[in-house]
DNA sequence: TTGTCATTTCGAGCGTAACCGAAGTTTCTG
DNA sequence: CAGAAACTTCGGTTACGCTCGAAATGACAA
C-alpha cells in the first residue's frame, strides 16, 4: 500500500547528521577514502563504514577499490542535485561563528558541484555566453553554437563538433540554471589550468569546494565574455 | 560545527513513512484536516498530531484553523518542488499491485502539483505555447507574448497585462520545465471550468490528484494549440 | 449550560538504528 | 612470509523517536 516507500528510503538516508556530512563533502563530486570519511564525519571507521554501505546499497553512492582504499563518490548527477535543493529549502540555520558566515558566503558565490562550477560565478558565465551567442538556451539544457565551439578550441577546451546538446542543472541559491554534463567538466577543468580560477585555500574539505576567481581571471573574462563579476562579499 | 543540520533536519522530517504520505497527499497544494491526513497514513489522531506537529514547526507545512478543523497544507512551492525531485531519484520501487501500475501511470501522465499541472500533459501544453508563440523561453522561466495574452483572454483567463513573467519548475518524471505561479493557477482552474480537464475518479486521495484530458479537451487542445497528446497508458 | 466532535498533550511502552570495540578479511610493504 | 594498514563484519549496548490510549483543550450546536 506504500506506494511512496522509495522516497522515504532516500529522504531517511540523508536524514541522518553523519550521513548528510559524508553526502555533502562528496557532493563536488571528488572522491574520497572510508577513512578520511570517518574523520570528517567525526565517527569511528566502523560506524562509517555501516553508513557508507547504507549509502550504497540505497543508490546514492559508489564505490571503487584501489589498492587497500575503497574511494566513495556520489552515484550520479542527480543526488548531488537533490542535495543541492535540499541545502536551499532548507532554512539558512543559526551561524555559530564568523568563520562558518564566509564558508557559506564563499560557497554561495562560487563552488565546485558534481561536474561543474555552481553558485553565483557558474550562472553568470553561463549568462555571459548566452549574450554572447556563444550557446542558446533551449527548452532543456543550452545549444552550442558556432561561435561557441570556436570559443571553447581557442581556449584550448577539447570539443566535439558533433556533440551540441549541453544538460543543464537548476542552482538553488542563485534560481537559474548553468552548463553541466561532460563539456562543462571539461571547461571547468581548462578554467582552472588556466589560472583563471583557484580553490579555496581553507583546511577543512568543505572550505576546499570553495571556488575563487583570480585577479586574472577577472581580466579574461572581462575579455572573453564581457563579463563583469559582483564582489565576493556581498 | 555542523553546518549541514538544517539540511539533516529536512530530510529527517521526510524520511520517516507516515510523514513521507502525508506530504505526498498534500504536494498538489490542497489543504486538508488532521484526522483526514491521519487516516491516509493509517495511524491515530494523536500520533498523526505529532508528525503534523514536527512538520510546520520545521517549516514544510502551515496550518490555518477553520471551525474546530485545522487544515494543514504545503508551506511553499520550494517543498513540493523537493518532494517532486525527491520520488524522481528515488527507484521506482517494486510494483504490488496492478492498481499501483495504473496510479503511478496516470500520475505520470497528468497530475495538479501545487499550483499547476505536472507530468507529461503540462510540459506538452508548456511546449506547445511556445510553439505557438503565446510564451517565449527565458533565462529563469517564460514571457508572456502578447499573442499569449489574447489567447489566454479569450479563452477567459484572468490576466495582468502588466505581468509578463512567468516562473516555471521543473517536472522531475520529464526532466523538462513548464508553467508554474499565479498565472498557472488561474489557467488550470480554467481549464478546469472549460472542462478540458476533470478530475481522476478514484476514491483515494492519491487517486484524485490524477488529471484526464477529455475528449472535448483533446478537441481543444488540438484547435488552440495545435497540441497532439499521447495515450495516457503508455 | 451541556454534550459532542476535532484535535492536541501527556505518559508509558517498545522497536529500531546508531554507535563502538574487537576480531576478521584483504592488500600493500619490508 | 610476517607485519602493518584500510576497511568491513559482528555482537552487545544505548538512546532516540514512533506509537497508542487516556485525558485535556477548544469550538460548535442544541
Amino acid at each position: 500500500m506504500d506506494i511512496y516507500e522509495p522516497v522515504t528510503k532516500v529522504a531517511q538516508l540523508i536524514g541522518d547528521p553523519r550521513r548528510a556530512t559524508i553526502l555533502m563533502t562528496l557532493v563536488d563530486g571528488q572522491a574520497w577514502p572510508a577513512g578520511d570519511l570517518a574523520q570528517v564525519a567525526g565517527i569511528s571507521p566502523s560506524t562509517a563504514s555501516d553508513h557508507l554501505g547504507q549509502l550504497v546499497s540505497g543508490g546514492l553512492l559508489t564505490v571503487v577499490q584501489q589498492g587497500r582504499h575503497r574511494y566513495y563518490r556520489i552515484a550520479n548527477s542527480d543526488v548531488a542535485q537533490i542535495m543541492e535543493s535540499l541545502a536551499s529549502v532548507a532554512p539558512p540555520g543559526p551561524i555559530r561563528s564568523l568563520r562558518q558566515s564566509d564558508l557559506r558566503k564563499a560557497l554561495q558565490y562560487a563552488r565546485t558541484c558534481y561536474d561543474h562550477v555552481a553558485g553565483y560565478v557558474g550562472v553568470a558565465v553561463t549568462e555571459a555566453g548566452i549574450r554572447r551567442g556563444y550557446w542558446n538556451q533551449e527548452e532543456a539544457g543550452y545549444w552550442l553554437t558556432d561561435a561557441g565551439l570556436a570559443w571553447l578550441q581557442e581556449i584550448g577546451v577539447p570539443c566535439d563538433a558533433g556533440q551540441r546538446s549541453i544538460p543543464t542543472h537548476i542552482d538553488w541559491t542563485e534560481r537559474a540554471g548553468h552548463l553541466a554534463g561532460p563539456l562543462s567538466v571539461r571547461l571547468t577543468a581548462r578554467l582552472f589550468e588556466l589560472g583563471w580560477f583557484t580553490r579555496g585555500t581553507g583546511t577543512t574539505i568543505a572550505s576546499k569546494r570553495t571556488v575563487v576567481v583570480t585577479e586574472a581571471g577577472k581580466d579574461a573574462f572581462r575579455q572573453h565574455l564581457g563579463l563583469e563579476f559582483r564582489n565576493a562579499r556581498s
